[in-house]
DNA sequence: CTGTATCCTAGAAGATACTG
DNA sequence: CAGTATCTTCTAGGATACAG
């Protein structure tokens, strides 16, 4: 899994990737761009992801930084999930997959 | 495998994973901004691949038209991997992620 | 040099059951 | 509701050998 103790000798785009790479963390961010979320909508929202994985990778982002855990002692528990400033410095590449995405789907679409 | 055959009631950013997503198309298209590549070039400066993932990778780059593949029957063999209009138009997404991580790497390193 | 063709493996991902 | 804890499945990725 990436942490921040990963190679920092790494290209700029290798060291991104080590913290946002693999299939779901950048869905998990789209969402949390919008704000903070509990952790049952983010399973309702992104498509396909299960229990196990969504928290696996929530722990591993809040291990990098890049999200805030913060937990509710009610019952039933209440866990929300907040970015960091780090998390929310990560926009700009959303972003531009965003608009790849939109014009990709007019062209082929 | 990803395809332009993918389901387009996809958000925005899914389609775009579904293109560039895994572990070493990002890390390609990063080597092929600076221009035509031969396959040794790209086996050489992209750490860890192996020939075998790169050439799949490579493959299902050109099917979905991020790519053109040229072959010019020599012996030994040449072959030069370009990036398309398509590919190219990525370059926001890349550029974003150098430039998180570089900050990144200001910050931890 | 740039590929196939096999075979193999680690680990990501999934299903299910259970809990405070 | 938001998790663990297991067990299982799957496949991307890797090692190796061979070929035009």
């Amino acid at each position: 899994m990436s942490s921040n103790q990963d190679n920092l000798t790494l290209c700029p785009v290798e060291i991104t990737l080590t913290l946002i790479g693999g299939k779901w963390k950048i869905l998990i961010l789209r969402d949390l761009m919008q704000g903070t979320k509990r952790f049952n909508q983010l399973l309702k929202s992104i498509n396909g992801i299960n229990q196990k994985v969504l928290t696996q990778q929530l722990r591993s982002m809040e291990k990098d930084g890049l999200i805030i855990r913060k937990v509710y002692p009610e019952v039933p528990p209440k866990v929300e999930y907040t970015l960091t400033e780090l998390g929310l410095s990560l926009k700009p590449i959303l972003d531009a997959m965003y608009e790849w995405g939109e014009k990709y789907k007019k062209i082929k679409g």
